[in-house]
DNA sequence: AATGAATGAGCTTTCATTCAT
DNA sequence: CATGAATGAAAGCTCATTCAT
């Protein structure tokens, strides 16, 4: 069988080691902070395969974005089903999302870049896959929970999704000048279990005791619209 | 008298205008983003000024960081002394720090191009800087509210910190991907308005109703420790 | 079959075009003296091709010292084996290093620049090909001549090379202060015949007339140790 | 006394600083190899300077050589007159001169650099202090010693200067790329101690025992002209 | 006399990209 | 399909020099 030994099938296996070389590059150091000569030494193919494969380095780092959001549309909400109550049910959801970013930085710190860079090297085509598929199922309890007098019934679902990434968010976006300004790692094992659990706590009850949360209190400035 | 039209060799001004072109296409670019010659042509500056002053790209980049961080300084904690009792107080804090955010969205994103690079272009002096002397009186206003029957006893004050700070945050450091998701704009006024009254409603008293907030119930998988 | 004008792409062409370029001007201007510009424009090749051959300047620069001792190498000794005598053959040996020197500036000049920058531009590798291999031929000629009694027993070999050297050197080390010095131009024929033929015999006899010669007269200051 | 305390008499002193500096430095590393910023760093005086005083850095650089000459031709023949005949009188011509190169190494460099160069720096002004005014004592000496019979009477006095040049400075017109070639320090005091005992012998008596220096041996390939 | 700000040209080097094989 | 040579533009930076005070 006369196939060349060097290089069994080249075909889409060249392309995929392109693709991820950029993605762990370009997760590190964002678009610009990336060049081609990098990228083709990494995955240990020829510079002129990149403009074959993806036209440029820009059909590149799309590439990669929408490859980043494949793989994440697959695992998003692995195991948040289990639970019975749309509290326990919200709390696996906030569990599995803080383990999310945590389990797969590099779709993380892609997704950071790509707001810092408020998107513009991602074209049309990329942006209907921000569309969070997860929103859904995360409407659906949350407006259960109220149905059911479990949560507050004026809660804006939207936001609350919001908030609730924040919380998680904040260990990664912020994570290098945080940990300089309080002198704690936000990466290590311990600070992130406790944050999880802290997390959730305010989620569901805030900070105050339950006596003092007397619904009256309003917050200042602007009465509630 | 008429001041001169023809830029009369001021030191200190060429140096300000450096900074300030610095500071907006740093913190609209990152570091990577922006050339010097982009710099300097909106300084309306000689390039090799660059060098006289800062000595490299990098060099304006940190005095860029420090005038950022040294103005924040300044500004950080303006207006929280208002309010009698530690919630008011807390209420007030989180409010001036939202809107902070939005009242410097310069320094907000240069701080989220600082944490995306992780630090990388940034130096050893510049790392004090960050050493937020607002964790003090936030940790003061916490310990009071504790103290006083307010707030609840086993409350990790960094880490509240960090999720106060998490739920201001998101509304940049994601703005524009959530905004791509959710179909709703995370920058305009009636989103981050109602978006802070919730922040702090969650922030006090989550989203349970009080009736169900009954401590016992914890966290799945974890028992509180 | 006429060879295509337009520079069919010839990867060792363009690598040696550089090389030749860079030797000719390095050795005429030095390290400093020489521009990329410069080199690029004589080598009629694009000025990426200097890093993408050589990496750097300096790559270049080392990689055209190489070249030239790589040169030496082969053509050092020519024609100095004939001659049956120890003397005759030291006497082959000067003229043809002194005709060495002559017949290649290039290669001449180059090292006398290497030696000025003190070998500040060569790297750790180039440095072994300082090696002279040229230098044990040398000794054992001395060595038979002595033992042949036609050379004086007590001779230092090393340093009777490196006077050699200098007497045939100094007409291109100095050449142009002596020239405007002494109103000659060192580097015309007569004046290197002429001196040849006096290097020849200083080596070997002296200045001084036989009956002169007798060895009793020391060196002042310090008796011969 | 109402006289600056900073700075007490700058008239000849930021001069004279300024061209030592750039002595020290343009002999170190060539003209190209210096810029107008190193020296007046080292100098500790104004940029402006250099142009007050010298208009260029190539005026800079042709007073420098100038001073270098100046300083030389003050001590340039010191205690070569002693010794009674011819020949002791050269022996100290040359050891005077070979330890003039070791003593002022400055000036043996500058003079190097200035033939690398091929005097491209230097004005008309400079070149006539080239002319060594060492020549016509040296002419003196062997003439004197063709008339007393201690020398060959057809020597070639104007090459003989240049054969003992040669020898003296090869220590340092090729000193780093003979100590790398033989493994041997040509800077070091041994080596040029016994260096200089050899050159003397050799320029006197050559290389040859007495009995095989009769006359009649004729170099090779041209005989005598 | 002396200073340091300012300049524009040119430096070495790197970039994303395309051509020829 | 794959390679490495080739390219022009632009990057960050340095140069010798001049201007304004």
């Amino acid at each position: 069988m006369p196939t060349k030994q060097k290089m069994p099938r080249n075909a889409a296996r060249t392309r995929q080691r392109l693709l991820n070389a950029a993605i762990r590059l370009f997760s590190e150091h964002g678009f610009n902070g990336v060049a081609v000569d990098q990228i083709v030494l990494a995955a240990k193919v020829n510079k002129r395969m990149v403009y074959h494969y993806f036209g440029s380095k820009r059909g590149l780092y799309q590439a990669a974005f929408r490859d980043v959001y494949d793989r994440l549309g697959s695992v998003e909400l692995y195991a948040i089903e289990r639970g019975s109550s749309p509290r326990e049910k919200l709390t696996r959801v906030v569990e599995s999302y803080f383990q999310f970013l945590d389990d797969d930085p590099v779709y993380t710190r892609f997704l950071l870049w790509a707001n810092v860079e408020k998107g513009r090297y991602i074209g049309r085509e990329e942006k209907v896959l921000t569309k969070a598929p997860f929103f859904e199922q995360f409407r659906m309890i949350v407006e259960d929970g109220i149905k059911m007098g479990e949560f507050e019934p004026d809660l804006n679902v939207t936001q609350l999704l919001i908030h609730m990434i924040g919380l998680c968010f904040i260990y990664h976006s912020n994570r290098y000048s945080l940990s300089e300004s309080l002198g704690i790692d936000l990466g290590s094992r311990e600070v992130k279990a406790a944050g999880l659990n802290q997390v959730i706590r305010i989620l569901f009850e805030g900070i105050c005791l339950p006596r003092a949360a007397a619904k009256e209190s309003a917050p200042a400035g602007e009465p509630q619209e």
